[in-house]
DNA sequence: GGAAATAAGTGATTGGGGTCACACGTTTGC
DNA sequence: GCAAACGTGTGACCCCAATCACTTATTTCC
C-alpha cells in the first residue's frame, strides 16, 4: 500500500512538517495491516521505524521474568509508539500488539533523524510524547503500590477515564453518560494492576450491584456515579 | 554561591556545548546545598528549572493517594532531574529528595530552551535521559508484577548491581569483589517494591546465611555470589 | 556524651487475595 | 451451524505476607 503525504499529515505530531518534508518521508514510510493479536514491534529488537497508528488499537505488554502478560498502556489513533529508539538506540523495551486489526505506518528511524535536524519542532514532539510516557507511568506505578485491592482497580477505571476524555466528551454531548469505550477484560486488568482475573471480577460484581458501573455490551463500560468512583479511587471511600 | 562555566562542563551532557554558551548559562544558574531529606523538586509543582547534581545522591519518590512513599529511581553526581518540565511545561509528577547533603546546580527551563534551539544535541540528550528513565521504569515495572517476593528483592538488587556498573568495576580491580554502594534501606526497598520492611528483612537474612551477600557496614552491600543472585532474579532458583 | 531518631531482626497472629475448580454465556472462525 | 476459544461469575480452600508488638543495634544531632 502506498504512502501519501496526506495519510502522513492525518498525524499531530507530523502535521507540522513542512509538506516537502511530508513527502519525502512518505516514500520511505511504509503502510501494514495487523490482525488482532499481531505484534507491531517486539521487545528487546532495536527496533528501526516508529509505528503510527492509524486505524485500530494498540497495546504495549511486558511480560514478567516469568512468563506472565503485563499490560502497559495503549495506543490510540493518531498516536504513535517505538519512539525510544529515536534517542538512545537501545531496544525496544516492550512488545507492542494489535488488540484489534490495526492499520500501522512504518517510518524508518534514519529518516526521521534526517528530518529533526532541520525540525527540532519534531523532536521536541518526539520528546513530549516519552515526557507524557513517563508521567502516565509514575502514575500507573503509585497505582501498584496501593494495598487495597478495589481502591487499586477503581483508580485504574478511574484512569482510563481521564485517558479517554475526547471520547467522553464526544458522548458527553448525547445525554451527559460518561463511558469507557473498548474497556480493558477483567483480564487485561488483572495484568496491569498485578491481580488475579477473579479479584477484579468480583470488585466489579460489587461495582454493577452498587450500580457505580454498568455493562453496556461489549465495548462500552458506562459510569453512572463518577464521583462515587473517584472517591473509591482516592480512598475517601471504601467499597 | 557562585556558578562557573568550569563547573557546568563537569557535566556530560553540557560538555558538549560551545563554553560561550556555557558561561551564558553559568550566568542564569544558581547553586544551592540541602541537606539530607530536603526537598529539591515537589510533585505537582511546575519546577522552573532543571537540577543538575553536584555531590550527594538525590531520590525521586511518590507518594500513593494513601500517603505512603514509594521510591522511584536514584539520582547520582552528574546526572539530573527535573527534564520532564522542557518538553511538555507539565508539573514534576514526582518528588524528589536529598538522600544525603547534597549540592545542586539549577539552570532555569528558559535558558536551556533558548539554548536548544542552536544546540539540538542538547534536546538529544535530555530526551536520551528521559528514553532511559522509561527504560528503567519499565523494567521496575515488571518487577513490581512478579509473584514470588524474595525473586521481587533479588531482582531488584541485580538491577541496581547492573545500574551502578562504573562503581562495581571500579572496586573489581581491587580485588574482583562485586559491591552495592550505598544500598538502600529494607524500608526503601520495601516501598520501591511495595512489600513491607519485615518481609524485605526477611528476604536479607536467607540471602546472609546463605552467604549469597553480605553487609559491610553501612553503605557497602558486597554480593559474594553473583551467579546465584542472578539465578535467584531470574526466578531460576527458589530461596 | 547521652537522648532521640532511625535501621534492623524476629515471633505470633490473621485475613486478604491467589489458586483451583467449576458453570455459563458470547464471540470467533472453520 | 457448531465447536473451540474467550470472557465472565462464584464458591471453597489455604497459604503467604501484612500487621502488630517487641527487642536490639546503629546514627544523628543537640
Amino acid at each position: 500500500m502506498l504512502v501519501t503525504p496526506e495519510l502522513l499529515s492525518a498525524f499531530p505530531s507530523l502535521k507540522l512538517l513542512p509538506a516537502s518534508t511530508l513527502s519525502q518521508l512518505a516514500q520511505q514510510a511504509s503502510v501494514k495491516r495487523f490482525a488482532r493479536r499481531g505484534v507491531v514491534l517486539n521487545a528487546g529488537e532495536q527496533e528501526d521505524a516508529i509505528c503510527f497508528l492509524f486505524e485500530g488499537r494498540l497495546q504495549g505488554v511486558d511480560f514478567t521474568i516469568d512468563g506472565r502478560e503485563v499490560g502497559l498502556y495503549f495506543v490510540e489513533p493518531g498516536d504513535f509508539c517505538g519512539e525510544l529508539g529515536m534517542f538512545d538506540d537501545g531496544p525496544q523495551p516492550e512488545h507492542v500488539i494489535a488488540l484489534t486489526a490495526a492499520l500501522v505506518v512504518f517510518i524508518p528511524l534514519p529518516a526521521l533523524r534526517e528530518v529533526t535536524l532541520e525540525n527540532p519542532a519534531l523532536l521536541q514532539a518526539l520528546g513530549k510524547r516519552l515526557a507524557t510516557r513517563v508521567r502516565q507511568m509514575t502514575r500507573q506505578r503509585s497505582l501498584l503500590g496501593l494495598p487495597n485491592i478495589s481502591q487499586r482497580v477503581c483508580c485504574q477505571l478511574w484512569f482510563l477515564l481521564s485517558g479517554h476524555a475526547e471520547q467522553k466528551q464526544k458522548d458527553n454531548g448525547k445525554n451527559g453518560e460518561v463511558a469507557i469505550f473498548n474497556p480493558p477484560t477483567h483480564m487485561e486488568i488483572a495484568i496491569m494492576l498485578s491481580l488475579s482475573r477473579e479479584s477484579v471480577s468480583r470488585v466489579f460484581q460489587v461495582l454493577q450491584t452498587r450500580q457505580i458501573v454498568k455493562r453496556d455490551g461489549p465495548g462500552k463500560l458506562i459510569i453512572l456515579d463518577v464521583d462515587c468512583l473517584q472517591e473509591l479511587a482516592e480512598g475517601k471511600q471504601e467499597l
